[in-house]
DNA sequence: GTGAAAGCGCTAACAG
DNA sequence: CTGTTAGCGCTTTCAC
């Protein structure tokens, strides 16, 4: 374990102009700052993250919290910022939030954001209040659907004007009994209603009225409830032509469940999903799905982080990304 | 900023009474331990994470470098590892190693290692000498099918015998004319060798010469890649009644090619793949594949990492799991 | 059972 | 341009 003294007498120079060499700062002399890299270089030398942190509170490390790991959507956005992060010499750390009941409060608590200069939190599952209770050091930035304390920085998605695209669409491409795969109505602003909001008013706008029946009620966005509810509702109203399903998960389960009710997509019932995840481009149809652009998000979400960083006040931005609609065989 | 002093002060004791109290060191006389309790919670105190580890070179956190976060076989291992960790009063972060040329060996770092009690290293992508000349302060446990130094902890499927089961099972169910999606021989032991030579070993075993055109070779375990070589290949090939796909995500590329070929799964070609991702269940048909088994993964993993965090010594352990086979539509 | 002193490795502030 | 001093918040050590 060699420190920055052991770079300085091995130099022949203060501590003071190792940490001056090493972090660029001007004031160095050209030959001193040769002496000082030959004596890094040669004892193999590595700054020590944790004790620079608790001197100047920075590290370059940026927190992201998502709520599970196993979710591609997280993992396709992850990756993007990890990268552009990367560019800016930065990094990024990922964390899990609700691996248990505990975890979540635990992912949050004060100790662990401070370990990052700034924090992008992720919040599908948690409510305003455990939110509003954060107390945090560094500066933290929302992301996602749920309604949130303004005071937050926070970058959601249009989940309305989405979901409205996605159902023209099928409208125009000819469907008339349209279904949504989603969630009951939560009482409080959500992804859910916000899609839900949008598939209905496309409807309107056709002049359609939206079915009475048209939601299936999905206990949870997961593939295999999906598959199972679309293929018990196809039997008993094989009518069905258009389903807009709330994520691509719940996609992959419908077209999986139209398969087991004996029809075809896009030929019997088209579909599309919300989120483009890389593996509906995969599938056989590959899946006409709303795209969540994650470099628009990656981008605003990383200079709302760098501002913040530096200290810059300004009120709380309120963002929403664009979400066009990107068009594949699961629709005709 | 609340701190130790701060609570010291308002409970009246040392700031060494108040550490002791909350870190549950023994002598600490009980109504001391309370009013240090409740000035904790009137002052809101969290203990700062970076300070404490300076000092005792201790956090609590475990990071895990994967390749890539978009992949979802680490998002499911991550995911059950953090589930693990935080049941034991850990937490995991997740670096993502490759972003670019560069991020790889940023993240390998020593610095970056060192923010972390034990380091998992998932090794997909990196060669023996990177990971060779890695110097590390703190513990390392290897994962992935790579060959590595020996001089570390190394965890890995069993990728000959998983592929050998996956190859047998096609052959149990009546194929006959065998072929592998998988990649060129890279000249040194890996996972497409190991799989390879089980794929191979099944077919010699059964009395069958594997075919000399029947690797399929993919420049990238990546569905679209591999769509496109099966499509190509059962156009002029149609007497294939057999593939195994070196991982699932090749696999879902291989189901979709097979229907691009005009072809069904599984009564034209049965299809088997590797790593039984929780999106294999979800397809029509489902996947018959391998199971990485991460529980069995993540427990002898957490075994290995506690023991070095404790400081014990032993030789450095080189364990391999089970990869046992799960059947589903794929196969007859 | 409790506390005082020392210092982990680094950088801010200022002196020369 | 370079060095000195002080101290980030905590835990280790050892004295009481």
């Amino acid at each position: 374990m060699t420190t920055m003294s052991d770079v300085a007498a091995a130099a022949g120079v203060s501590v003071m102009t190792v940490s001056n060499v090493l972090n660029g700062r001007p004031k160095v002399g050209p030959e001193t700052r040769v002496r000082v890299l030959e004596a890094v270089e040669r004892l193999g030398y590595e700054v020590n993250l944790t004790a620079k942190r608790l001197r100047s509170g920075r590290t370059g490390a940026i927190g992201l919290i998502v709520p599970r790991f196993d979710h591609p959507y997280f993992g396709e956005l992850a990756a993007k910022l990890a990268v552009a992060l990367t560019a800016v010499g930065r990094h990024l750390a990922v964390e899990q939030s609700n691996a248990s009941a505990e975890g979540e409060l635990a992912a949050l608590s004060h100790a662990r954001l401070a370990t990052y200069d700034a924090v992008l939190l992720s919040v599908v599952g948690l409510h305003y209040d455990d939110v509003d209770r954060l107390r945090s050091a560094v500066p933290v930035v929302l992301l996602g659907e749920q309604d949130m304390p303004p005071r937050y920085d926070h970058i959601q998605l249009d989940n309305e004007g989405g979901a409205h695209r996605a159902t023209a669409h099928l409208l125009e491409r000819g469907a008339r009994n349209l279904l949504i795969a989603a969630g009951g109505d939560e009482g409080f602003p959500s992804m859910t209603t916000a899609r839900t909001a949008g598939w209905r008013r496309a409807q309107l706008e056709a002049g359609l009225e939206p079915r009475p029946d048209g939601v299936i009620e999905l206990a949870a966005y997961e593939a295999a409830v999906a598959r199972e509810a679309v293929r018990a509702r196809l039997e008993v109203d094989p009518s069905v032509d258009g389903i807009f399903a709330i994520t691509d998960q719940v996609a992959f389960g419908v077209m999986a469940g139209v398969r087991d009710a004996g029809l075809r997509v896009p030929q019997d019932v088209q579909v599309v999903g919300f989120d483009n995840l890389a593996l509906g481009e995969q599938l056989a149809p590959a899946l006409t799905t709303i795209d969540p652009t994650h470099d628009w998000v990656v981008e605003h979400a990383m200079d709302l982080l760098e501002r913040r960083i530096a200290g810059e006040e300004f009120p709380p931005q309120h963002l929403v990304s664009p979400a066009p609609l990107v068009i594949r065989g699961s629709t005709r």
